[in-house]
DNA sequence: GCCCAGGTGTCTG
DNA sequence: CAGACACATGGG
């Protein structure tokens, strides 16, 4: 059965190598695979599950526009998949955004300027689907990053569908249809706390009854209220809504200054022997205006320099 | 054994 | 409104 193959035009100031970079940051992450230099990733759309092969096509010449390859390895081709497909890694790579203004920004800032050089042409790395946004999000909360992506993998291969190729299995994260009838002792299972289970879930069930969708979130015209919003949520506080914020709804001036990860990469950027306090945090985020979300995000990729 | 993890909800003064 | 504390578990 042949493959269908497209190629598609990339902004200018992207680096797919970057991203990939920050993708392969944990080796217990089960929604995709990295290998020699190309992404596999399942993908749910209108129902149907399909495999994704995403890599970089050299350039020809470097007049050339950078172009992405992606290789439909399950599923079956359709104009509408295309165009959702492109809807999807838009998101995913926040390839929409103009980045000159927060390079421009950030060579006035001592802590971002080695940043954005190292990682030229990085974008935030999204999750385009808010439940998995968010629950991902609480699975995480105040605890290790490794611990959280094993939760995640039970979770994931409990409750979610897998696609097969090659041999090898490609997890979909649960559907909060799934989840919405799930039982609190069904997730203490998998060693969530029963808050946690609460929490997942009951985030399923506003989803499930369409209360909450990621429409609605993006009707939103203040920040703000949509951060409130977010944070009338059972299990969502500040933190969770500013990385959801960030992750799924493309709001590039969304902080979580709470978070343990920033902190620590600012103490290390900074060589200092002690984490920055929250009014030291709000002083260095002036020079990020509007940017914020960009700004954690370097952060962030700064703590997996030493994996491939 | 103690402390910290990609925090949040609840209670108290 | 700030501060303390429970939640639960894994790893250094």
């Amino acid at each position: 059965m042949p493959v269908e193959t497209m190629e598609i035009a990339v902004p200018d100031c992207f680096s797919f190598y970057e991203c990939l970079s920050f993708l392969g940051r944990s080796h217990l992450e089960v929604l995709h695979r990295i290998e020699n230099g190309c992404l596999y990733k399942a993908w749910m759309v209108e129902g149907e599950a399909l495999l994704l092969k995403i890599s970089a096509v050299p350039p020809q010449s470097p007049r050339t526009s950078q172009l992405l390859r992606i290789e439909l390895l399950v599923g079956t081709p359709a104009d509408e998949i295309r165009q959702e497909m492109t809807i999807y890694l838009e998101q995913l790579f926040d390839w929409k955004r103009d980045l000159t203004p927060f390079y421009e920004q950030a060579k006035q800032d001592e802590i971002m300027r080695p940043l954005v050089e190292r990682y030229y042409g990085l974008r935030i790395v999204g999750i385009p689907d808010l439940f998995e946004a968010l629950t991902w999000a609480i699975i995480g909360q105040q605890i290790t990053l490794s611990f959280a992506y094993t939760m995640k993998k039970r979770f994931v291969e409990q409750f979610g569908e897998k696609v097969m190729y090659a041999g090898e299995a490609y997890w979909l994260y649960p559907t909060f249809q799934t989840v919405a009838s799930l039982q609190v002792d069904d997730l203490r299972a998998l060693q969530f706390t029963t808050k946690k289970a609460e929490y997942v879930i009951g985030v399923a069930q506003k989803m499930a009854s369409a209360e909450l969708t990621k429409e609605k979130l993006l009707a939103m015209q203040e920040p703000g209220q949509m951060h409130a919003a977010l944070t009338s949520i059972r299990g969502v506080g500040a933190w969770t809504a500013d990385y959801v914020m960030m992750k799924c709804l493309q709001q590039a001036s969304a902080f979580p200054i709470a978070d343990v990860g920033l902190h620590n990469a600012l103490k290390i950027q900074l060589g200092w022997q002690e984490k920055p306090s929250l009014t030291q945090i709000r002083q260095m985020a002036q020079k990020w205006k509007g940017w914020e979300a960009y700004a954690t995000f370097y952060l962030w990729r700064s703590l997996y320099d030493d994996i491939t």
